[in-house]
RNA sequence: GGCGACAUGGCCAAGUGGUAAGGCAGAAGCCUGCAAAGCUUUUAUCCCCAGUUCGAAUCUGGGUGUCGCCUCCA
């Protein structure tokens, strides 16, 4: 399998550290807010590449962090006059929901950015031994310009990111270039050998890697947007730490655009997830993602939505049955399948053969119902179909027998009814029947064997 | 200013040297009492210019346009 890897921009072939096992790690949420199109973007993207390396048989452990200590959670906290525990409790809860929602496998490890502090300041401790940090005031800086390597990443030359670099009022940098650590902090901080503070940002992810993942990990993910500096910043501790390589391959996705621009929370031009999934099911929003390549932007629009919305539902909707002795490795389209997925997740390409499989199966050709609803669920796609609770048909059975006039008490009764009409020819009777269901939200489907309802 | 990405039919989008996947929308037909669903058929020469090549959407150079990162950001 081949991958994209930002470190050498070349797309790789993907050779996990230890033979079968994969030790992947995405950097996860700052949970002081909804998440929005652009984060489940991200996390449904890493959550295909998370369940496509299961399904080519790799043990993965999949490591998303949470962080929990952040000045936006702090000023959250102020402002709502909670704890700042509160808030990212209640934040970290939203954003499970979302990730849920979104048919998002839960990653094997998601470590709180707090209950990790430990191995934080135990990384701060050995960089400062090593040359590679300075403590000034209760505050710790990574001097960048003692790690060469600076700016690999991001393909800038360091004296370019020199020009851009500012030191912050309150800041006691040696250089414009350095980051912080640690950051005095004695109204929020915690105990720590240069007094009370906060870890920084940076330090977090590469503290909760290395404790959960080991010190070289095989994949390291996240928007691309982190990756100056952020990830940049991540290499250079950990590698100055660990003295060893942090990361063999490095994946980013692209971003969700609105009005060709991104979407961001900054800009103010983001759509929630919660919003989104009024109008749109999970299914839809992840055939919207993945028909895209995932180093591509996206451009975000109704129009959009609608077109997955109408594809995905001509996928699911495919005629046939699981066959569980259907051995779908030898089919050719399993084959193209893998292939494209192989190529760099070539998910666009992926969804191709599954409508190809999804005319075959709508053709009754014998495996392609099995092949299709195996390789979709790799995908993340479910095939439930939505269904009313007892309470919710009653209501609408209400609704309908108000319509019609009618006191029918389950469905069958009415579609027993308009059989009978259409029996008599009573064309009539039957459309009026057949139309209150729509009204009501319920399509009818005729054959054969006999007439069928399900939710629009 | 530095670094990088992108430009393919009405819309979305694969394809990185051999004569344009797929989805949506549209049109026609089949099926159906009418529908819905499904099936069949159907619409492009790939931003512009120059070059390399027997041959380029695909490589090279030059334009034009759009976007992103360089500050918290998925």
């Amino acid at each position: 399998m081949k991958l994209h890897n930002t470190y050498t921009g070349a797309i790789e072939e993907f050779k996990p550290i230890e033979d079968n096992k994969v030790k992947m790690y995405v950097c996860g949420p700052t949970v002081y807010d909804n998440a929005h199109l652009g984060h489940a973007r991200c996390y449904i993207t890493w959550d295909v590449l998370y369940r496509y390396l299961k399904f080519k048989g790799y043990d993965v452990t999949y490591c998303r962090n949470v962080t929990d200590v952040d000045d936006k959670i702090l000023k959250k906290a102020e402002k709502e006059n909670k704890t700042p525990e509160e808030v990212s409790k209640y934040w970290y809860n939203r954003f499970s929901d979302s990730m849920n929602a979104l048919n998002n496998l839960k990653p094997d490890i998601e470590p709180f950015a707090t209950k990790t502090l430990g191995e934080m300041i135990a990384m701060n401790k050995d960089l400062i031994s090593k040359g590679f940090a300075y403590e000034v005031n209760g505050d710790v800086y990574f001097r960048v310009k003692k790690f060469g390597k600076y700016g690999s990443l991001s393909g800038q030359p360091i004296d370019q990111l020199e020009s851009g670099a500012r030191i912050e009022v309150g800041e006691q940098k040696e250089d414009p270039l350095d980051f912080a650590l640690w950051k005095k902090d004695e109204k929020f901080g915690y105990n720590s050998p240069w007094g009370i503070g906060r870890p920084g940002w940076h330090i977090e992810c590469s503290a909760m890697s290395r404790k959960y993942l080991g010190k070289t990990i095989d994949i390291h993910a996240g928007g691309a947007d982190l990756i100056f500096p952020h990830h940049e910043n991540e290499i250079a501790q950990s590698e100055c730490a660990n003295g060893c390589k942090f990361v063999n391959y490095w994946l980013h996705n692209g971003f969700v655009t609105i009005n060709k621009e991104k979407m961001s929370k900054s800009l103010g031009n983001f759509l929630t997830i919660d919003d989104l999934l009024k109008n749109y099911d999970s299914n839809t929003i992840r055939f919207f993602i993945l028909t895209n390549h995932y180093r591509m932007p996206v451009e975000f629009s109704d129009e959009a939505l609608l077109s997955a919305q109408a594809g995905v539902k001509r996928m699911l909707n495919a005629k046939g049955k699981v066959n569980e002795n259907i051995n779908i490795t030898e089919f050719e389209e399993y084959k193209a399948f893998v292939n494209a997925m192989d190529d760099d997740l070539n998910t666009s390409k992926a969804l191709a053969v599954l409508f190809d499989l999804t005319n075959k199966a709508n053709k009754n050709v014998d495996y392609a119902y099995t092949l299709l609803y195996k390789l979709a669920t790799t995908l993340g796609f479910t095939f439930e179909k939505a269904t009313l609770s007892e309470e919710e048909l009653q209501e609408t059975i209400t609704k309908i027998n108000l319509e019609l006039g009618e006191n029918y008490s389950s469905m069958e009764d009415i579609i027993e009814k308009r059989k009978a009409a259409r029996l008599e020819k009573d064309w009539n009777t039957a459309d009026k029947i057949r139309i209150a269901l729509d009204n009501a939200g319920i399509v009818l489907k005729d054959s054969k064997e006999g007439t069928t309802w399900e939710l629009k």
